[in-house]
DNA sequence: TACTGTCAACGAAAATCTTCGTAGTTGAGC
DNA sequence: GCTCAACTACGAAGATTTTCGTTGACAGTA
């Protein structure tokens, strides 16, 4: 029973969607090898943990083949604004300004990164007027 | 039992850090009318929940008076400096740069917030020769 | 057909998080 | 001392998340 909104993913769940947007559709059992490098794991915890994803609507099934492919619903840019979004209203009262210098501030930040950032503003600045 | 590390906080336990943020130091009772206000909630919820945090070491009690006063270990900035680099992790392999990417292109930031970036860019940049 | 290996489905156990009812303690006022 | 109100402690129930064992289905092969 998929639902309309989708739920924030859980620890375990966000691992397997990191997989999904690294490899593309995947199969069960490709996914486990990854995952169960990173922590050891038994092939029917990924199983269950992708028809749980499935029934919340976090990822989609193709079930064509017999080994069945699972898909990411949403592009890894919504949902990592999702988390961003969730995060900032429990956290930073809502605060975006307060949540980048933070992040910026806590973490060392390559030139390249800053130098980016930095076009990012003034391309927000220049859209302002 | 006190935990060297602290854990991430859960939901429920962020709503009440963020009242102890607010307001100092404070009473189960004083919690209480704030928690209540926002989810109706049960006073010995509260309460069980300040017990729990305690015995993680997300707050320390004040047990002199009667009525223990609780109080946020961790300062504001420190815990939301975990939850960054905690979702940083979890969710953008790392990079700082496309989390701030992110949360920038999502959310409407003012102009102030815009040119109180821009200054920490700037700072970071001197700093880094 | 019988055997083998791979797969998804299912349910239950374990762990964690959240809520709440009950009981016992303490302090203030009579 | 006795009573009442406010408080903390405790444990259990409920909800959610995570893990895993078992089962049955399916496809290929002899």
């Amino acid at each position: 029973m998929p639902k309309q909104i989708l739920p924030r993913p859980t620890d375990a769940e966000l691992e397997i969607l990191n997989v999904l947007y690294r490899r593309g559709p995947s199969t069960v059992r490709e996914i486990y090898h990854i995952i169960n490098k990173q922590k050891p794991t038994v092939y029917t915890t990924v199983l269950k943990m992708l028809q749980i994803m499935t029934d919340k609507g976090l990822v989609k099934r193709d079930d064509r083949d017999r080994a069945h492919s699972y898909e990411a619903r949403l592009p890894q840019e919504q949902t990592q604004r999702q988390l961003l979004n969730d995060l900032l209203k429990r956290a930073f009262e809502g605060s975006a300004a307060k949540l980048v210098m933070q992040a910026l501030s806590s973490k060392k930040t390559s030139a390249e990164d800053l130098a980016q950032i930095r076009a990012l503003l003034d391309k927000m600045e220049r859209n302002r007027k």
